[in-house]
DNA sequence: TGCAAATAGTTATTATGTTAACTAATTTGT
DNA sequence: ACAAATTAGTTAACATAATAACTATTTGCA
């Protein structure tokens, strides 16, 4: 069959882990340059920052499904962004169960200052990989994801 | 250039997050999959059992390589390995201040009642994909940890 | 030989990942 | 209208991620 992976001897999961590996490279080298800048701010802190300044307001079961975290996640970095008033949390007035989540002015400064660290961090990391590798990229991985969500 | 990136409007980090968060699924639905069998064992777990299954006595340090885990990780695994009976730690006598983790009896049943359940994880996640693919998805995350490590 | 530097591993601290169990509010079906 | 099911969010418990500070060894080198 055409779809075998190397030899019988691949007893380890090189790709899957090959992934994993690129994945924490790029979590670590991000978070060592938001470090750098004294940033004081994890990367999953400043993923939700960025999400509210890309859509102010969002409740935190839209926070979850966009960042692919689980509630509990969701609200333990917003409780560490509200201690550090970076964001507020606005009860819904048409449904009382949600938060609509409101950076404040100290977090929308935030994310403008990361910006352009984050951009740099980006080309570097992407540097000499063409428009075709980016497209292989996403349908192989698309092809995985939805391989393991059948 | 050749290497941008999208358009302008692409802020959001499209390729960063579809790596971690494919990685996130495999590691999720492997997770999954341990559950299922009732096997009681995290993924991290299961990858240093694995690791000393195919060579036995290895050191914490060389398993913190391989695994690409950081040393206190590996300590509190090994702990939780040891407390169920998986390994045993060995002092080194060349080196006092090494331990050779050893597989117990108990520990190499466990891999081996696993190792299907592994296999046909791996088999349908790669489903559909290529040769060509593989080497692809390889040449790209490799050029991105490189360009990242420079 | 002797002492500074490097190495293997642990402990502690803070943050996130994952699941289960829970509260409170809303929606659905009849 | 109302009980049952669903949804948003929290709390708790346990495991991993990352870094710093530490102990105990070993190595390098003047």
């Amino acid at each position: 069959m055409s779809t075998k992976i190397k030899t019988a001897e691949d007893q380890d999961n090189a790709y899957g882990f090959l992934i994993e590996r690129t994945a924490k490279l790029i979590k670590q080298h991000f978070h060592q340059q938001l470090r750098k800048t004294g940033a004081d701010i994890t990367v999953d802190q400043w993923v939700i920052l960025h999400e509210l300044y890309k859509e102010n307001g969002l409740n935190q079961y839209e926070i979850a499904i966009r960042t692919f975290k689980h509630p509990p996640t969701i609200t333990r970095i917003i409780d560490h962004l509200y201690k550090r008033k970076f964001v507020v949390r606005e009860m819904d007035t048409q449904d009382r169960r949600r938060f609509n989540i409101l950076l404040t002015q100290q977090g929308r400064d935030k994310v403008e200052n990361l910006l352009p660290v984050v951009m740099n961090f980006r080309k570097q990391g992407w540097s000499g990989l063409t428009e075709e590798d980016f497209k292989t990229l996403q349908r192989i991985l698309e092809a995985v994801s939805s391989n393991l969500q059948r």
